[in-house]
DNA sequence: GCAATTCTCTGATTTTAGTCAGAGAATAAA
DNA sequence: TTTATTCTCTGACTAAAATCAGAGAATTGC
């Protein structure tokens, strides 16, 4: 059995099945009713708080608590208060439960297996290429952009990793204080606005603007994080935030970049950027860039 | 909306569902239970009969029998009895059902575009032609190849429709009482044996053996629906003929064949067949060929 | 310190999904 | 014609998958 078909497999049924269609009903399920098996799959090997399960199940509260006290009575599951708060609780596996997840992995092994074992070699790997796509596809399109409040935690994690990667790219570092101030109340309406994109409620990308009445609209903090790029995020973004300028009836938009920052430059000239003389200070800078709205 | 992409979306979502999960719990199943939407979906614009229905989505007699009172009872669907057979009943959607069904309808429409939405015109058909390929090589993997009975129902249609493209092909047309025989007797172990291939049950392909004790055994009756070919079934039947010529205790395959079946020769070649000289007086043969186990 | 909120749990109940045994009508096989 | 078979249906039942209301502990906000 080759395991890294195997798990591209898997890995491409994981999404499928987030999107499409519920779980392998009688095949996971095998003995153990459907619910209970997800539910022992879910808690894993490091155990899981149960609000987190009830999340990403989409289960009732009252239900993951009968589900729970059914795998406590088979010896699979033991629940117990979390130490940070009393009220939270923690459910972790037995070694029973360790082993009966271990069978529903294997068997996981086994499906995915079946779908490729009656192929040849080549089509073999045509299959998982392309289930690579779909996913690949699949997830950017799950990808979602709102705008979002510059003070939320969210917002902050954005900002730290994309100064983080300034400060690793630009020849001399990144220093946020030296550059032209971009703070909470100048990226919130009617100042200007943030967008950040998500999957899954977990961030990736970003991107401000801040407002100056009619005259140009400056865009700010554009980021996408880097394990997320190729996948069409960054132009999305971009996208948006030109119809937020739009709304707030600004008919041009511009910003400056460091000539580091080389496919964000490749972006804006994608997305008829033209570039102009500098409009401001930015000591970090190298290139301006405006677009007619 | 492009109907064109959102189609094979769905064409896709079908497959994926059918192997990989259940149905869109929620989405499809909106107000109604799934089990009655999935019911009301099959049994279409034309209407149904009931062990059809039982068949196709594999459930309990009694079940659906049951689920159709229910629709009966909301007044979506008539159950009366079939014309040919007192025995058999057909279920038919009446106006309210088909316009729940319509409904159903858009909404797998809607669905199929909301994956679509979000990505870039080059995404969306690199994600449709990924999804092209996944669902053409998942539906390679569910054909099955069996031993099958020569008088069967399965193996007459083969043989009629392998026969009738002989005639097609071939220069002077082709006459079965002309050719080398290939009886049923001649190809029911242990003189011989039938392979069909076939997916979901239907027939799309087949391959036989007459036996020759240690000398070299005869393959007979080689054939893949044309709708199927580019799958590899050629190729799969060819190995398991191989593998059954060798269980019955052949060192050798042998066959001949026409020159107006060209994928077959080139298949031939490219599985280590040898050109041979004529090892038999078959009037519609131009190559004969054989394979060393 | 008190009120509001969060988190989990229990009890009561419902809906959905499905099974099994067998009855009754129609048809096919002998 | 008799007998076996096919097809659908009803009754009786079970298991799974929820949902709702509220109780009781712990924590947070003020």
């Amino acid at each position: 059995m080759e395991m890294a078909l195997v798990n591209r497999v898997r890995s491409f049924n994981r999404l499928v099945t987030e999107r499409v269609g519920a779980l392998n009903d009688h095949f996971l399920g095998g003995t153990r009713p459907l619910g209970e098996a997800r539910l022992l799959w879910e808690i894993g090997a490091e155990g899981a708080e149960i609000r987190q399960l009830r999340g990403r199940l989409a289960l009732d509260s009252a239900y993951v608590s009968r589900l729970l006290r059914s795998l406590e009575g088979q010896g699979l599951v033991v629940v117990e208060a979390s130490a940070h708060d009393g009220r939270v609780r923690r459910a972790r596996l037995t070694d029973a439960g360790r082993a009966e997840r271990a069978g529903l992995d294997s068997r996981s092994d086994e499906f995915a297996w079946s779908l490729l074992e009656p192929l040849t070699e080549r089509q073999r790997g045509s299959l998982t290429t392309a289930m690579a796509e779909v996913e690949r596809l699949l997830m950017a399109s799950m990808i979602t952009i709102e705008v979002a409040d510059p003070t939320s935690a969210d917002a902050e994690w954005c900002f730290a990793r994309y100064f983080a990667e300034l400060n690793r790219r630009f020849e001399f570092g990144f220093d946020p204080g030296q550059s032209i101030s971009a703070h909470a109340h100048e990226l919130t309406m009617p100042s200007g606005l943030l967008l950040i994109a998500r999957l899954r409620q977990e961030p990736l990308g970003c991107g401000a603007l801040k407002f100056h009445g009619k005259a140009p609209a400056e865009l700010k903090r554009m980021w996408v994080d880097p394990s997320t790029r190729g996948l069409g995020v960054g132009r999305r973004l971009l996208g948006a935030l030109e119809h937020q300028a739009r709304e707030a009836g600004a008919t041009v938009v511009r910003l400056e970049t460091n000539r580091a920052l080389t496919e964000a430059i490749a972006l804006y000239r994608d997305c008829a950027y033209r570039e102009i003389g500098a409009f401001n200070n930015e000591p970090y800078a190298h290139h301006w860039f405006e677009k007619q709205l």
